[in-house]
RNA sequence: GGCGAGGUAGCUCAGUUGGUAGAGCACACGACUGAAAAUCGUGGUGUCGCCGGUUCGAUUCCGGCCCUCGCCA
């Protein structure tokens, strides 16, 4: 069976179309679960931050992979590749069909193709070099990566970062620096199982206007509220980067506005890059009428 | 009405001892292998408020005017 997936920016109304595909997909006697791509709706308690797929979607369509990590821990594309790739083959061996619907792109590649990834950190390492960061800065540490390691520093800005630290780690475990450029498999066309990738765009303005709007409800109906919880829960590192989280700690609406529609267009800028995707202009459809055209490419498709 | 401060990029501002100007943010494009809602790279012509004067040359100096903010009447 095809697997769908289905990729977007922020707020184009992702889970909304894979709701009502399942419907479609429903009519016609099959039994379809989504699978959610996206790194920070993992957790428990941050579902209106999240935009998580509320009960009465879920009602609908089965969501899996959303809300079951204890804001606490911190979480990761490596942890989600085997979860997510382990979901997708129990959905197919039980008939079912799975939609893979999410924004991150990363955690949507690592479930649909088998990417290397190299070893995870030790938690100590990981935390010694985020404090040597802090106090040497990013171009001091990519100077020690450039010595430990020629290759992999050419490869990352000497401003990088996340990317500085992770070469640093992976020197210091004695492993092989993660693949870059062409040869590192992340845009390959092969996937697992035959897929369907679809990617939501829709014109520009009308998507920061519903971006606004969505932080604007987020608001209402009780974002900062779940923001204080986590906050005072301990909410982990990772847990921390949702959009909203550290804006919402300080009362900056304006700011979390900001920040979610950066985020929306490095999402458009990823999915351009998509091998193989089958771009939907939702601008002026409902979520019934983009689940039809998905149906329609599915079975245009799955003919050939 | 008087005194003071100010009018420079979409926004907040810096600057030019006179040779037509640059940061941050916004915005656009791009990169992306166990932090990815993360992290990073590239992109700046804008009547330098308006009118006039001095000057080879004025956004910069001088005069007038307009507007904004503050204090005093």
């Amino acid at each position: 069976m095809q697997l769908v997936a289905i990729f977007g920016p922020t707020g184009v109304g992702k889970t909304a179309v894979a709701v009502a595909l399942a419907e479609r997909l429903r009519e016609r006697g099959e039994d379809p679960v989504a699978i959610s791509a996206d790194a920070l709706q993992v957790y428990q308690g941050l579902g209106r931050l999240t935009g998580t797929a509320t009960p009465e979607q879920r009602a609908r369509l089965e969501h899996r992979l959303v809300g079951f990590i204890p804001i606490t821990e911190t979480f990761s594309a490596g942890e989600f590749a085997a979860l997510a790739q382990s979901e997708i083959d129990e959905a197919l061996t039980a008939g079912r069909r799975p939609i893979v619907v999410g924004g991150t792109g990363l955690y949507l590649q690592v479930a649909l193709c088998d990417l290397d990834l190299r070893p995870p950190p030790p938690p100590s390492v990981r935390e010694r070099l985020l404090r040597a960061l802090e106090r040497r800065g990013p171009e001091a540490l990519h100077a020690e990566l450039a010595e430990r390691a020629p290759t992999a520093a050419a490869a990352i800005q000497s401003g990088d970062r996340s990317r500085i630290v992770r070469a640093l780690e992976l020197v210091e475990m004695g492993e092989d620096p993660a693949p870059t450029g062409e040869g590192s498999g992340l845009w390959t066309a092969e996937t697992r199982h035959p897929t369907l990738l679809c990617g939501l765009v829709m014109n520009r303005d009308v998507l920061y206007e519903r971006i606004d709007k969505r932080v604007e409800e987020i608001l209402a109906t009780g974002g900062a509220v779940e923001v204080y919880r986590a906050d005072s829960a301990g909410a982990s590192r990772t847990a921390r980067q949702a959009l909203g989280f550290e804006e919402l700690l300080r009362g900056d609406t304006e700011a979390m506005k900001r920040r979610t529609r950066n985020y929306a267009k490095r999402q458009l800028t990823w999915m351009r890059k998509l091998p193989g995707v089958h771009l939907i202009d939702v601008t002026k459809l409902g979520s019934a009428e983009a689940a039809a055209l998905i149906l329609a490419a599915s079975e245009g498709s799955a003919e050939t």
